[in-house]
DNA sequence: TTGCAATATGCAACTGAGTTGCATATAATA
DNA sequence: TATTATATGCAACTCAGTTGCATATTGCAA
């Protein structure tokens, strides 16, 4: 479990300042589980008083990820979204209203990983990740339609 | 197993007009297994003599998946890709040269469509289809770095 | 085979996510 | 609190994909 103190820690190791716009990110990861694009951090940043311009977002969520703090979770639909390093789940996203549920299912991640393994061997790729998501239509956006 | 002959017979049934650049597009889909990108196709045309603009491409291109010809295969890298649809693959990208090796292996289908009918049971979506990628440096691109 | 109408294509100009160079503002240190 | 290196903002860019409209081509009927 991390926590905001941990988390300054690790900019101050790498000698990288802690400022008002990066706090803030840091405790809109802690509190936030779903993966969340630009936008959403600058919304969710406006609403807590912080305007802070696109450009430094992406300049501060590319350092976070370099850091490890952060993850890009790669969707399909052309948004780049990001999370806490230690979350990694798989998702479902409503291609209706595009919320995007976190899906929590050990025996899923688990088969995942396997089948990863497998064809990292079949492939003989040097080194492998993956990315698996689900896109379908959640029940409140089928019972409105 | 389709052939230009089954291809254009679906044109014709919907009133579509059979054009050198639809027909040229339906061959390269039959002889191609990989997904391709708008600029993949284009690149070929041009090699067969055809100077198709990129927005008669994406304009065909979409026209063909709604009549259940080709289907859009999503990757994360920010490229649309399209197939075949016929063939339902997974995808193995490697993330140096970008190259897509197409996963051929009964057992991994097999386990991912268990995987989605569990998260549809589990999550109550209504309708669900799946992306799955694998992302990592191919054989060739490892020995040369 | 030709001429006509409907459809396909190309062009130019646009959108919107993400990027880059440079000037200004701010955090950390002495 | 002054200094200086780093962070932020701005403007202008890139590039995949889209849209409106003018022109070219296809399919059909005569």
């Amino acid at each position: 479990m991390q926590t905001l103190a941990i988390l300054t820690q690790v900019l101050k190791k790498n000698k990288v300042r802690i400022t008002t716009i990066r706090k803030a990110l840091l405790m809109i990861l802690l509190t936030r589980t779903k993966p969340m694009s630009v936008y959403d951090f600058q919304k969710r940043l406006q609403h807590e008083g912080i305007d802070a311009h696109k450009v430094t977002l992406y300049r501060d969520i590319e350092l976070l990820c370099t850091l490890g703090i952060m993850r890009e979770v790669s969707f399909t639909d052309g948004f780049r979204r990001y999370e806490l390093e230690e979350d990694h789940h798989h998702h479902a996203v409503c291609t209706a209203c595009k919320e995007v549920f976190e899906i929590n299912d050990q025996a899923l991640e688990k088969a995942v990983f396997s089948l990863e393994r497998r064809t990292k061997k079949r492939y003989h790729f040097a080194s492998l990740s993956h990315n698996l998501e689900f896109l379908g239509v959640c029940t409140r956006c089928f019972k409105h339609s």
